[in-house]
DNA sequence: CGATAATTTGATGTGGCTCAACCTACGTGG
DNA sequence: CCACGTAGGTTGAGCCACATCAAATTATCG
């Protein structure tokens, strides 16, 4: 079975056996990519699709001064660039955070599942838009939040996703960014972010430690963020 | 004919009459929805989408303290709650800005399309991630831009996304959000948003008065908003 | 083991918020 | 047709969250 996890992960079950042997069919062989390599660029034609199987990759924006503005992180289970297929190009950068293993899916394979199976293309569907959900809730985040929010929302969102793929224990999860890259996802400044983990940390809220995240008062940390995690949709698909 | 602009307007030259009518027919008759009139909220199953004909339609999100985030401004043409179909309810609210022209469009219809005209539902497919990547587009400018910039990013995405389907008169139209709006739009108070109209009107930018926009300069609107329209697709579906 | 990047903390500046007042436009009812 | 209520628009004063600049310390890695 090459894709472990297909569809986003605790979907799967909602997936018939013939469309999951349909979408492995549609895959090519996984391959490695290095850690921290962008590897589709705003802009350019895309003829295969990304599904993430093992490892981190973040979407970006750059900015004119050199700064970038993260718009999403992707965790196993993903289908990160299925958007190209409708759209043909992206409009902002994809990168790996950690080396990856992923499996590209050609986008004929993709015509063929649309032509002949309307169950599973409502699936790969659902799952863009749950992009444009998880999209909605940083421009919340962005928007309304204090710094330290920003940052506990992001957190409980990782949380609720590597949750649902069985990567976070209980709160406890890796999350292998760095300082500036949390910066860059929740519009701050690096310097700001180390001085409001800080405060998370001693405030026993939670604790990011070398890309290792420990949620220690999940009640207070989700008020804090005001997080609802509605906008992922992890209940059933209707 | 129902739909004038069915499809975000530009695009309907990529539809086949055959496909265009299929549309036609899934709609309803068209209905009113009276101005400021919240008329889809998160969480509530959702079985028919609407299309936008005439009027303005926001999205938002409120925080727990009253306080409201926009998080998409929609304009005729666009099938605003498309979403709803493979999500089945949404993860906020809709919204009239103005009185507003819609068609309804039941869930049974499109699950008919899905089944039967791939190449419209993948142009279906393709007008929900428009909205992703607009979304993706806020999320940088609430990131990375300053008060001033990010209102000029908006009148920007406005007058490009309006002058696609005829209705902006090459730098001006109408726009028929309040100042508090447009606060809630940025990420920004009411307060600021009046200030910062303020220094773009005097450095001759452009002037937003009584829900009408003039761009005064839009070399130096798109250099100050760092605005590259590449994320609307208004070039054609591939 | 030296180079490079990340983390941490301090000092100081500023963009945008808060609170407050006043003005203008408009809809409603007398 | 005017009085009045309500919401939006405008401007000022003072404050705070976060940025900027700077420097020291600690991983990380060829």
């Amino acid at each position: 079975m090459i894709l472990e996890k297909f569809l986003m992960g605790r979907r799967r079950a909602d997936l018939s056996s013939d469309d999951l042997e349909c979408l492995e069919n549609a895959a090519e062989e996984p391959k490695i990519i290095e850690a921290r390599t962008t590897f589709i660029s705003a802009g350019t034609p895309v003829s295969r699709s990304t599904y993430l199987i093992e490892g981190f990759i973040c979407r970006y924006m750059d900015d004119k001064s050199g700064g970038r503005q993260l718009v999403g992180i992707h965790v196993p289970g993903d289908f990160v660039d299925l958007h190209a297929y409708p759209l043909g190009y992206l409009d902002h950068d994809l990168a790996t955070l950690t080396q990856c293993r992923v499996a590209m899916v050609p986008h004929e394979n993709l015509d063929k599942i649309l032509k002949e199976r309307a169950s599973l293309s409502k699936h790969l569907w659902f799952s863009t838009l749950l992009d444009a959900a998880q999209h909605r809730d940083w421009i919340f985040a962005l928007g309304r939040l204090t710094a330290a929010a920003r940052i506990a929302r992001l957190m409980c969102e990782m949380d609720a996703k590597l949750r649902a793929v069985g990567l976070s224990d209980n709160g406890h999860f890796s999350l292998p960014i760095t300082q500036p890259d949390l910066g860059e996802a929740c519009g701050i400044t690096a310097v700001h972010a180390n001085r409001m983990l800080r405060d998370l940390r001693l405030n026993k809220l939670m604790t990011f430690r070398g890309g290792d995240v420990a949620i220690h008062n999940y009640d207070r940390l989700t008020k804090l963020a005001e997080f609802d995690p509605t906008y992922l949709y992890l209940d059933e698909m209707s």
